[in-house]
DNA sequence: GGCATAAGCAGAGGTCGCGA
DNA sequence: TCGCGACCTCTGCTTATGCC
């Protein structure tokens, strides 16, 4: 097997499409089925869309069979729109990174275009990936109502809170999700809290725990250009879909974290504010200001590497230029 | 014989270069 | 930008080997 990553490469449109396909040859097929139904060949950017299928948890994949899971049919088999949706969101917060994504910019706007860049530096997703999965996760969090038209994330939290108790479909208990972290006693995460249909669920030990961001610290420069350091939340492994199987809305077993921050006076694009006391800045402090489309706030420059970073995002704001 | 470890192999799925 | 397909990587399983 290859590096396996766990997030999504491709849109969850078109995971859903190969779900709905794999269910309609009811609910099981092959491959080569599969690919032969959408009009197309088993290539590699086929197995891309399955293989996001499998992680948003709509399908399973083994020895090429494909089959849909409890949580597509749950969503297929919804009884009204606003519990499709739901498990839609479920589905969609299935691959851990986009759960940490959607509680780091609860409530806030989200960095459309500069969000390949901290999927790299924060989520230690592969550079070549960055930009598919940024628009992955933009175009699916709109989808299922997670992201407005003014781009602020939804509180994932919140949702789930409101929703109305799940009503069960005469299906046995879903195994608890294979994306989830493993939880501990010592921290008190319920294991498996959320239900994810028949995802494969191997002993948590063999996968490698849900992706914790690279730099969660407040060092990390592009996570303090959106004030994201360590006095606001940090992304956690925690379970996503608040939802228990036994039919009862519940909070998530949250991790204790840090004071969370006001979030309704959270500015779209927080902006740290300028130093106060210039004549207090040492001489080999320096400080960069960026201002423009979702972004204004400053770099402090105090090591060589820093400018490698400033270089980044000058870049950056290169390409958008160029557009 | 039982267990631990290493080696070999198959296959899933990610990567990459190319073309439409 | 997207799809294709060859190629690559590495996990998990099976089998072989060595040690007690």
């Amino acid at each position: 097997m290859p590096k396996l990553i766990d997030y999504p490469r491709t849109t969850y449109a078109s995971a859903w499409e190969v779900a709905e396909v794999v269910d309609d040859t009811g609910g099981k097929c092959t491959l080569e089925t599969c690919a032969r139904k959408l009009d197309r060949k088993v290539s590699g950017s086929f197995k891309a869309i399955v293989g996001s299928a499998v992680k948003f948890g709509l399908l399973t994949s083994k020895r090429e069979l494909l089959s849909t899971t409890t949580l597509f049919r749950r969503i297929k088999h919804a009884y009204d729109k606003q519990e499709e949706l739901l498990f839609h969101r479920e589905a969609f917060l299935t691959p851990p990174l986009f759960t940490q994504l959607c509680r780091k910019f609860r409530q806030r706007e989200l960095p459309v275009q500069m969000l390949d860049v901290m999927l790299i530096r924060e989520f230690d997703v592969e550079e070549i990936n960055a930009a598919a999965v940024a628009k992955a996760f933009a175009e699916g969090a709109r989808a299922v109502g997670l992201l407005n038209e003014h781009n602020t994330v939804g509180d994932i939290d919140q949702l789930a809170a409101q929703a109305p108790p799940r009503r069960e479909l005469a299906s046995p208990v879903p195994a608890a999700n294979s994306f989830r972290a493993p939880t501990t006693p010592a921290t008190g995460e319920t294991q498996g809290a959320v239900p994810s249909g028949d995802v494969p669920n191997p002993a948590p030990a063999q996968r490698p725990p849900a992706r914790e961001p690279a730099t969660p610290d407040a060092t990390d420069a592009v996570a303090s250009l959106f004030g994201l350091g360590g006095a606001t939340e940090t992304p956690r492994a925690a379970p996503v879909a608040p939802v228990a199987a036994t039919g009862t809305p519940q909070a998530v077993a949250e991790v204790p974290q840090p004071a969370a921050p006001q979030r309704t006076a959270t500015p779209a694009v927080p902006v740290r504010p300028l130093p106060t006391a210039p004549a207090s800045v040492p001489l080999t402090q320096f400080t960069v200001r960026l201002t423009g489309p979702g972004i204004d706030t400053q770099l402090e420059i105090t090591h060589e590497d820093d400018l490698l970073l400033v270089q980044g995002f000058l870049e950056k704001i290169r390409r958008q230029l160029r557009g």
